[in-house]
DNA sequence: TGACGGCATGTCAAGATTGACATACTCTGG
DNA sequence: CCAGAGTATGTCAATCTTGACATGCCGTCA
């Protein structure tokens, strides 16, 4: 992370740190930073597992290919209800979204995810 | 729904129509209405079992009385991203988030949602 | 090597969300 | 009836989020 990126995030009121050391944040900030990356590598996996570009996820959620990179990146300028709607865009149903977030970092969806649904549109 | 809101919802891209009949919704977005309404439920059943005003939440979540009445009331001017944050800042872990989302509106939840934590602050 | 497809990152104007405030409504107890 | 507590609803300036665009990086294929 770069500095000047650093002082952004800051004067916009984040706590930054390492992701892994959750020092100095409260139980429900770690855990809403948690819940992001959660859902970003959510949103990776399922797009990976449809085989769908950034370009296509984009057409689909009616943005654009920067912004699901920076989706899959949890960048700072992307909300959760972003994220939450990417993976609607993907096909996701409620219980796939209770797993993900239920889920550990790091866990692994995809087929998981998927056995539920037809292809979308 | 008065029909000045209305005009309102529809400029900013809502489709609008009463609840229970998605027609017209594609299925992705009634996912995404259903979960806001399932976590707004779930923000005033929790703060309830809490025995907390609507005041006492807005302060743990630096926020004020009337957003609050706007969160429990699923008001379109209110984010996921808080309707999230206000069930963290009610002492929700993820799996408690994630059985919010998972079940159907209308569940209830209280009791079995407040077994893995102790009173926050 | 060059061209191309896929992904990452920065920027910004347009639009959405927020806390705060004012005000009104609804109970409940006295 | 009144007062007070709790909640609902509208408004708005400040702030944040968004899609779009420009541009750069990395593989791969010919």
């Amino acid at each position: 992370m770069e500095k000047e990126k650093k002082a952004r995030l800051e004067a916009r009121g984040w706590k930054v740190g390492s992701t892994e050391d959750f020092l100095g944040l409260t139980p429900e900030e770690s855990a809403y930073v948690d819940l992001r990356l959660k859902l970003s590598d959510a949103v990776r996996e399922l797009r990976k597992e449809k085989r769908l570009t950034q370009v296509q996820l984009a057409e689909r959620l009616h943005s654009s290919q920067s912004r699901i990179a920076k989706i899959e990146a949890a960048d700072e300028t992307v909300s959760l209800d972003l994220l939450i709607r990417s993976l609607l865009a993907l096909g996701a149903s409620s219980k796939d979204l209770a797993k993900v977030i239920a889920g550990h970092r790091g866990d692994r969806y995809g087929a998981n995810l998927l056995t539920s649904f037809s292809t979308p549109r």
